[in-house]
DNA sequence: AACTGGTACAACCGCAAGTCA
DNA sequence: CTGACTTGCGGTTGTACCAGT
């Protein structure tokens, strides 16, 4: 960690915030292939970007990271996530780190959009008998995890989503948009 | 064709922990 | 030991897209 080395950083200088462009994402994978990761103030200053290291971190490991999987969560994915947050709770990194390719936040999403609401309208459909004991969405009690049947989960599209993204997630039409594998060819072509 | 509600995902925010001078 | 600073984590929000009416 580097400290200290001009105040604080983050807010003398004009912050962008929202989606990413595509330059900022080239800058940003440049920087990581010269330097490495980490130390994510010192890139913001060094490669000019108008980010927070934050958001730059944010940025690199739920999307730009060359191991990324993305798209289709697996029905043995569904059951290890289950499993696991029957056993750890919402400690999405630590779940994170026994799924190869999936990061947090994705692991996140998908439980709190998919599973969650299967197990919330399974409870419901249980009679209710439980006096709303999972009112609060943080905490789902492991009895409740156990009675979510991994292949009834599977009638969900696992995570075909409907943008169409999968590792290539460009939708086509709009100009904003582009695919890892843009951004990687253009990296390899930047690069040196 | 226009509107509305639901879904999925990217990104931001706040806090806590770790590190160093 | 203390304060300044960075990083990592979990929760939440914003928004684009799709399907149904």
């Amino acid at each position: 960690m580097e400290k200290r080395s001009s105040s604080s950083s983050e807010q003398d200088v004009e912050v962008r915030k929202g989606p990413w462009t595509m330059e900022e994402d080239l800058i940003l994978i440049n920087y990581i292939a010269d330097h490495g990761e980490g130390v994510w103030n010192t890139l913001v200053k060094s490669a000019g970007l108008k980010r927070t290291g934050k958001s730059c971190r944010l940025r690199w490991l739920n999307y730009l990271r060359p191991d990324v999987r993305r798209g289709n969560i697996t029905p043995e994915e569904q059951l290890l996530i289950m499993e696991l947050h029957a056993k750890w709770g919402n400690r999405w990194s630590k779940i994170a780190k026994h799924l190869s390719g999936r990061t947090d936040n994705e692991i996140k999403n998908y439980w709190r959009t998919r599973i969650q609401k299967h197990v919330k309208q399974t409870d419901s459909f249980n009679g209710q008998t439980s006096s709303g004991q999972n009112s609060q969405v943080n905490t789902i009690p492991v009895q409740t995890c156990n009675v979510v049947n991994p292949m009834e989960l599977s009638y969900y599209p696992p995570c075909q989503n409907t943008m169409g993204i999968s590792s290539s997630f460009s939708t086509g039409t709009n100009e904003s948009t582009w695919s890892m594998e843009d951004l990687w060819s253009l990296q390899l072509l930047n690069h040196d």
